[in-house]
DNA sequence: CGCATTTGACCTGCGC
DNA sequence: GCGCAGGTCAAATGCG
């Protein structure tokens, strides 16, 4: 409408310089009656009936002459909006010919692509690879993740060809494109690739899917104890019948000088073994806050570096949570979530975010023994925070150690993907890892967390908060050096009981990611192709994710506060740490091939604060 | 005495 | 089928 307003008075601008250039005085009155002289179309279109002519002729008459102006008026206009009409016209066939040459290009390219595919990968096509493949400077994969399962790898092999190749022209041709290219609802009969958004919510299927059924299919429960399961885990192979899938589980890297982490739960250590590779026991803990919670964490000190304390997270809790167990629960629970949305493509939904009941994600750390006298403070004495995919297991990995200075390349020059397929290919390798900038001795006071959060239904009401729960974590804790970067240092800098606001954490995550266009781009494109291809074989997951739409404002917390995404909210509050916000790839590091180390005595007890 | 941890044995899955 | 490694169990042990 606006174009067309824009038009018309261009078009009677350039009449009117028209017959301002042939000399004629005009004013506004006469301007029309002029025009009706200058153009001979006009004079032939809209010359004027007798009656006109003879009111023309006696122009002393007032109403003849309004008459006649108009009536020149409306002539005008039709005039004006034919020559529009005709602007229009030639533009649809501009963009026609347009639309035909991008076709031919489209399919040029993509018969290039084939042509790259079969001479590369002439065994196996799998588009998954391509990436890696391909070298492409700013070339994004969207096709990353756990998605290649056993039964994935066969979706991928039919129809996935063709829709990696269409990712891949799309980013191609259009330069940056985000897309879920993993998003795949839907069985194999009803492929669906999810637009272009960046938005991700897995909020949808994490709240839809709060049945017993689906929470059993994600709790995971150790085999022997599978035997002896409910009626409802076997309800659900009766449903879906499908392979057994791996367990899901949430790795913490942190720096922590206290034998756990003080994640607000009650755990009761049930074994501890010598894994391969690091001398360094590793613990197994069970969840005792209420009998049958399925939950289970190994610790385990890193042979590398001993400060570095990994926990690993397995299930999801059935019970009430303290606010102070919530942050981590949710975050656990939730990435458990993610992945298995990935990594079991004919589960109905995605298991339970119930964590707990908690619906925020948020990571809280704090020293296991600070709540006893003389307990140390835990220290996340960088500014990264990764996420991975180990090979044997769907591992999201939350690497708070990893220096800035260790990761492979910058996204201000260059963003690409870290896209390995190892173990036989069954969980591929994916890490992206948010990095700041700032000394890598900067004490973290061991918080993360994102968005004020939906309370948990366990919380006893709406008005408790992962920001909450963390802050509760870390309060009357520790001092450190000054960091200007990091808000939760800020908050820790505070004393007990007056904390920065939640709303100051999120404004500080905002800035940190609207601050650098590529940054923002960086991470939506890593956290898309992330979510998407967790959708790739869920429909849950990628359907929540392009959907459901949760929107960044959302993720951050914004004022809205219904996000679950336990990666995201690393990512952003690691976002949020960055001075530099820049963002960085690197190959996972799991868990395993540590190097020796011993470990200290792990605690066996740890207090709900 | 009760509870939690320790620790060796056992089970299971996976690779060869 | 065998061996290995991860994970779990449960009796033994320690502690308050």
């Amino acid at each position: 409408m606006n174009k067309g307003e824009k038009k018309l008075g261009t078009h009677e601008e350039r009449l009117k310089d028209e017959v301002i250039k042939d000399g004629d005085q005009i004013s506004d009155g006469n301007f029309f009656k002029s025009l009706q002289y200058k153009s001979s179309e006009k004079k032939e279109m809209y010359s004027p009936s007798p009656i006109q002519r003879s009111c023309m002729d006696s122009s002393s008459k007032q109403t003849s002459s309004n008459f006649k102006v108009q009536n020149k008026g409306q002539d005008d206009k039709l005039e004006s909006t034919r020559a529009e009409m005709g602007e229009v016209r030639e533009e649809n066939e501009r963009l026609k010919t347009m639309l035909s040459s991008i076709e031919h290009k489209y399919r040029s390219l993509q018969m290039h692509f084939y042509d790259v595919l079969a001479n590369k990968l002439p065994d196996s096509p799998d588009p998954a690879t391509l990436p890696t493949d391909i070298e492409e400077p700013e070339f994004i994969s969207l096709r990353l993740g756990t998605s290649t399962s056993k039964r994935n790898k066969e979706d991928q092999s039919t129809i996935g060809e063709v829709k990696g190749t269409e990712d891949f022209l799309k980013i191609k041709e259009g330069g940056l494109s985000l897309g879920l290219s993993g998003c795949r609802v839907g069985d194999n009969n009803s492929e669906k690739v999810r637009p272009d958004v960046m938005t991700m919510s897995p909020e949808g299927s994490f709240e839809d899917a709060k049945d017993d059924t689906a929470e059993t299919t994600e709790q995971w429960p150790p085999s022997k104890m599978l035997k002896n399961l409910s009626v409802g885990a076997e309800a659900e192979d009766d449903i879906a019948p499908q392979p057994q899938v791996k367990k899901a589980r949430v790795s913490v890297r942190a720096r922590c000088d206290a034998p756990t982490m003080n994640d607000g739960c009650q755990w009761r250590k049930y074994g501890q073994k010598i894994a391969k590779g690091n001398p360094c026991p590793r613990a197994y803990y069970r969840c005792t806050v209420a009998t049958g919670c399925p939950v289970r964490k190994q610790v385990q000190r890193c042979a590398e570096d001993m400060s570095i304390l990994i926990t690993t997270y397995e299930g999801t809790h059935n019970h009430p949570l303290s606010v102070s167990a919530t942050a981590m629960a949710s975050t656990t629970s939730a990435a458990a979530s993610m992945i298995m949305s990935g990594s079991s493509s004919s589960l109905p939904a995605l298991g339970p975010y119930t964590g707990g009941g908690a619906t925020s994600p948020a990571l809280s750390f704090a020293p296991a023994d600070t709540s006893k006298p003389g307990g140390r403070p835990f220290f996340l004495p960088t500014t990264a925070a990764s996420i991975t995919s180990t090979p044997s297991y769907p591992t999201i990995t939350l690497d708070l150690t990893t220096p800035a200075t260790s990761q492979a390349f910058s996204l201000g020059n260059r963003f690409s993907s870290s896209f390995t397929s190892s173990h036989g290919g069954r969980y591929p390798t994916l890490g992206f890892t948010f990095s700041g900038s700032g000394p890598s001795s900067t004490p973290w006071p061991g918080y993360l967390s994102y968005g004020a959060s939906l309370s948990s239904q366990f919380n006893g009401g709406g008005k408790s908060s992962s920001f909450e729960a963390a802050l509760s974590s870390i309060n009357g804790r520790q001092g450190g050096a000054q960091s200007s970067s990091t808000l939760c240092y800020q908050m820790q800098q505070k004393p007990s009981g007056a904390a920065a606001p939640p709303s100051v954490l999120t404004d500080t995550i905002a800035k940190a990611i609207t601050a650098d266009p590529s940054f923002h781009t960086a991470l939506a494109a890593a956290i898309t192709s992330y979510v998407g291809t967790q959708g790739s074989a869920s429909a849950s997951g990628g359907e929540a994710a392009s959907q459901v739409g949760l929107k960044w404002g959302e993720h951050l917390g914004l004022g809205l506060a219904r996000s679950s995404s336990p990666s995201m909210a690393v990512a952003v509050a690691a976002a949020a740490q960055s001075s530099s916000s820049q963002m960085f790839l690197q190959p996972s590091h799991g868990l395993s091939g540590s190097t020796s180390a011993s470990t200290s005595p792990v605690a066996n007890r740890e207090h709900v604060s």
